[in-house]
DNA sequence: ACCATACACCCATCT
DNA sequence: AGTGGAATCG
DNA sequence: AGATGGGTGTATCGATTCCAC
């Protein structure tokens, strides 16, 4: 399965591969100078482009000489001399202390500080600490370390390769390792047909945008002032839905950060800013800790006439009676959620090794519990129906959309979450859920568990469905089920593809099934466990929760 | 599927 | 000394 | 006792190497 890297110079090989795909496909969103970038890199000698990759690659900018000893390159130096001359490598950086101290070991840091420091055995984060405020200029290695005969490199050229990397992933977060654990068979990924005009950007303007906002976001993340970093967020929304969702996103959690540090005001303000699916209800919550119950209320009132989602219907369930509370309005009875008393399962077991999770506790239990019948219970929570609808709808999944798929290293399709994902391969769904009307869906279900498996999907689990959970679960579910399940999945996929039962329990014999989902003391169910049950007991489907509580031990 | 969700475990407060 | 987290590599 | 909101920790290929503590 594993297979071996024959090329020396395979990452570099990729780097190559991601030059030519961008020159060939995304020329008109390259500016002159980046468009010289890529022909002055095909010019340059094997290992000078080498090293250049391994550096690009690598974690920060700067590297120690010592630190770039690769075999197939050979003489860092003589590698690096025309990268030198172009400018896309500094050889000679100024650094400053914090930098560093990045690049020194601590017994070189005593060799160089030694008489500033008061103790060496100190921890190199005080150090640091200590020495800031007598070392606030930057020098050049040599300077800092005269004793040292290595030299420090700094590559110049992140930006462009950044965003070269961005226009070929489609996001950042992709990195250029993709490509040779897909060649190691790490990471399989289904191979798509998409057209050669397929990309994941339509114009710079949009790339300029998706990085203004990715610095946005680390700027956020490494801590600056959440001021600081609004200001240079723009107000306006985003003509392209895609880039809005990330601004509303980065939005969302500066707020969140405000609600943290208990500023409440700043919080519901850029709550108020965002579209962020739950941001509304976080500005009521926020409006309710600022004691504004009215504009809670008015607001809470608008949400309820036009909910977001069933999600959002049902945390106003609980806001609502509670602000008619706070406002002295007649009292309206909470509606609370509610079981069926037949599908509740009351045990008491003896508090087993902490090793042991409570659903794998209940999972032997009930296997153990009926010896006169044949029963098998296993641990899915989401990846049994996720994975089924996976496998059947596996072509309407992949299908070659345009847009959806623009690089051979896709889980799924980008737009998996834009509002209408389904309406866009609408045909292909539909042909896939008919076969759930005869016994077609079997077929295809097993035809894709043999071809495709191991092959990366947003919802296939291969790890959790084996063959055997297969089997039980196409013999002891019935087509209507499934059916049932999967539409209710395809309304709203990232809020309907979690909060599934944690066990399914198979009576192979009376081709029968139930689901359980299983709580532990001090444990509740949650919002989207509960919409699952309520579902699928308005549509008939077995569904069980399961309470339990520690036996008293006998001393 | 945008270093994230999803899950369980934990606590404080209110009724 | 030994341990653990981060970085690197294929 | 229970409901509610809130905060936390865990997990991402796996082997090897390096370095701080
Ligand atoms: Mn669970
Ligand atoms: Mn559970």
């Amino acid at each position: 399965m594993i297979k071996l890297i024959e090329n020396r110079f395979y990452y570099l090989e990729n780097f190559c591969t991601v030059l030519e795909w961008i020159a060939e496909r995304y020329s008109d969103l390259l500016t002159a100078q980046e468009r010289e970038f890529i022909d002055h890199f095909h010019l340059l000698s094997k290992e000078t482009k080498a090293l250049l990759v391994r550096m690009v690659m690598r974690k920060g900018d700067l590297f120690r000489s010592s630190k770039l000893a690769y075999d197939e390159i050979g003489s860092v130096e003589d590698a690096a001399a025309p990268l030198i001359m172009l400018g896309w490598v500094d050889e000679n950086p100024w650094l400053s202390l914090d930098e560093l101290f990045g690049l020194l070991k601590k017994a070189e840091i005593s060799q160089v500080f030694g008489s500033s420091l008061h103790k060496t055995a100190a921890r190199k984060s005080d150090q640091l600490l200590a020495l800031r405020g007598e070392f606030t200029d930057s020098r050049d290695f040599t300077a800092w370390y005269p004793a040292s005969n290595e030299r420090v490199y700094q590559v110049q050229i992140t930006p462009i390769c950044d965003r070269l990397r961005l226009m070929f992933f489609g996001n950042l977060r992709q990195d250029w390792s993709e490509f040779v654990l897909a060649d190691l068979g790490i990471f399989q990924y289904e191979k798509v047909e998409f057209s050669a005009s397929s990309r994941g950007f339509r114009s710079r303007q949009d790339i300029d945008d998706y990085l203004h906002l990715h610095r946005c976001r680390e700027r956020f993340l490494l801590g600056e002032p959440p001021e600081e970093v609004l200001k240079d967020i723009p107000a306006r929304v985003y003509d392209n839905d895609w880039l809005e969702g990330r601004r509303s996103k980065l939005l969302f959690q500066i707020a969140q950060h405000y609600e943290q540090i208990k500023q409440f005001p700043a919080a519901l303000n850029v709550y108020g800013q965002c579209q962020y699916s739950g941001s509304r209800v976080r500005a009521i919550r926020m409006m309710e800790r600022c004691a504004q119950f009215e504009s809670a209320f008015s607001l809470a009132n608008i949400a309820e006439r036009t909910p977001e989602s069933e999600a959002e219907k049902q945390q106003l369930l609980r806001i609502l009676p509670r602000l008619h509370r706070k406002l002295g309005h007649p009292r309206i009875p909470a509606v609370h959620h509610h079981l069926d008393p037949a599908s509740r399962i009351d045990l008491a077991l003896p508090k087993p090794e902490p090793l042991i999770s409570v659903e794998e506790l209940v999972r032997v239990h009930l296997e153990q519990l009926s010896r006169q019948q044949r029963v098998r219970v296993h641990y899915v929570e989401n990846a049994l129906i996720n994975s089924l609808f996976g496998l059947l709808c596996w072509s309407a999944i992949f299908a070659p959309i345009p847009g959806a798929f623009f690089h051979p290293f896709h889980t799924g399709p980008a737009d998996l979450h834009s509002p209408d994902f389904y309406r866009r391969r609408e045909s292909q769904f539909i042909n896939s859920l008919l076969q759930l009307d005869s016994d077609q869906y079997t077929h295809t279900i097993r035809h894709n568990f043999r071809e495709k498996a191991g092959i990366q999907s947003p919802f296939v689990f291969w790890d959790v469905l084996t063959e055997e959970l297969l089997d039980l679960a196409l013999s002891c579910v019935p087509a209507l089920h499934l059916k049932i399940w999967f539409e209710r999945m395809l309304l709203d996929i990232k809020l309907n593809r979690a909060g599934m039962p944690d066990l399914i329990q198979f009576w192979p014999d009376e081709k029968r099934y139930r689901m359980i989902e299983v709580k532990g003391p001090g444990d509740r169910l949650q919002d989207n466990q509960m919409r699952w049950l309520d579902y699928c007991a308005k549509h008939d489907i077995p569904v069980a929760v399961c309470y339990v509580q520690w036996a008293e031990r006998v001393e």
